[in-house]
DNA sequence: AACAGGGTTGCGTATCGCGCAACATAGGTC
DNA sequence: GACCTATGTTGCGCGATACGCAACCCTGTT
């Protein structure tokens, strides 16, 4: 375990802090809690070395230790500093109402997410009312090309940084569009019209409509969108929901400042 | 700045760790985008470490940076961690449907809470739809002497550390109790009558109810609240809250696994 | 009783990261 | 424009920091 580490030797970084975010990061939905030596063995580190950081961490309160089985988790100090950064973001202020609004016209999930490196981060929530719903929270990220949001994230690119993030992607359900060719066909119509679609491509039974919120330098800063189960958006649910959908997200860039044409499409010429 | 760190010397603990986590709380709703110079001042460190640590944060995206200005401020990457902490949370999920039916009932805000260390921290909200009303948000984090959360929080410590507690009050505006023997009483009434009011005791101007949210060893792991403008919450109005509140509260504490008796009182003998 | 597995702690060493100082850049003032 | 101040970043070399090792506790299992 002699820390050869061959990851990019960065200009300059904190080792034992990389460390310490790398192993926040093994936490999940789906393993909340996790101990000392099975960190150990994901992260590659030595149980002292883990156990070390890991009582720092808890010490700053970043994350908590269960007393009777000696398992960590994230701790509550995180909501504070994420609170923060929440309030960093300009869209989601500004989204908030029409989301609620869109949110009863629709009956379905509302969402705001901004992009994160090669990711759409969801940073707003309008949760649909109806038992049978689509389920997402604050912090859930996905890759760009599975879903409405990272499509039209990824439409409000540069085309040299767009053809980078057309090299690798990756597939969530076996609909989900692998083909670079393809994606930027859908990515291309997504631009021009405003809007894009998703018809289980990240989970299957979900299908999601988006539309991009620009700000006052009309540049792609989040995307709205509006999710359900697919069965009750088949046909041309979709369709329907594209102009409220837009018109939420244009009152938004609005409010953020822009001041151009939003790129409204009525027209369905979509697959 | 020969870093001599009268701080108490932890077990052992990482210095840059703790630094990089001091930095990150220097941001905060009021400040949060801070450049090199202020930061390097506030928490006594080198420029030049101060940098360091926040690049490397950046390249872990807890942090970000304004290309233009080169401040800093949090960064979407803390969301994630957030989302999964705020997973390990069972009486946020166990309450949620009860708060929004508090909230129809009350019209006013509610919000669910827990403690960390000598703070309560705000876990979820379900926000008054009326245009005048108390905001909070997941994470905002409060003194226990102020607030009905933090009161019923204190009802439910062993006494010993809730004589700890009782040592360092704050006083968030003039009707703060600050006499550790007030605050006392009223806690001890909050403990037998199971919910607490405070009156313009944290932010003047806004007044809230609690009641402990038991798990299923009796141990009191969330305070749910109501809280609203004062002018609208004067009189007997929160009496009127005590029952519903207390319901929600007993119901959400039932399904933790909660199986005695909930200590409900309709009665007020308060101040 | 012995074992296996997990979490924590002393110890000595090498590495990691600190402070210094110099550099680059931007904005303000005369 | 030349000057100055203030900010953010980067080589450099020394020294504190934190790493891996190993031994230690503990709890649950065979």
């Amino acid at each position: 375990m002699t820390a050869s580490h061959a990851t990019a030797r960065r200009s300059s970084t904190h080792q034992s802090i990389e460390r310490a975010v790398a192993i926040m990061r093994e936490f999940s939905e789906h393993e909340p809690a996790l101990g000392v030596a099975e960190i150990s063995r994901r992260v590659d580190l030595h149980k002292s070395t883990v156990s070390r950081i890991l009582t720092t961490l808890t010490n700053e309160g970043l994350v908590t230790q269960d007393p009777s089985t000696g398992r960590y988790s994230l701790g509550v100090g995180l909501l504070t500093m994420a609170g923060v950064a929440l309030g960093q973001i300009d869209a989601r202020a500004a989204a908030f109402a029409h989301m609620e609004e869109l949110a009863s016209i629709t009956a379905e999930t509302v969402a705001i997410a901004v992009r994160r490196g090669d990711r759409a981060v969801s940073v707003g929530e309008v949760p649909s009312r109806q038992s049978v719903r689509y389920v997402t929270w604050v912090g859930r990220h996905f890759p760009l090309n599975c879903t409405a949001s990272g499509k039209v994230l990824l439409a409000g690119m540069a085309d040299d940084e767009l053809a980078s993030h057309l090299r690798h992607l990756v597939a969530c359900t076996e609909s989900s569009i692998t083909s670079s060719g393809a994606l930027e066909l859908e990515v291309r119509a997504a631009a021009y019209h405003g809007f894009a679609i998703e018809r289980d491509e990240f989970e299957s039974g979900i299908s999601t409509i988006a539309a991009p919120v620009l700000d006052h330098d009309a540049e792609v800063v989040a995307a709205l969108s509006v999710g359900g189960p697919s069965f009750r958006l088949g046909g041309t649910v979709l369709d329907e929901f594209v102009q409220p959908l837009q018109l939420a997200a244009e009152a938004t860039s609005n409010e953020l400042g822009f001041a151009g044409e939003y790129p409204v499409s009525s027209v369905r010429d979509h697959v």
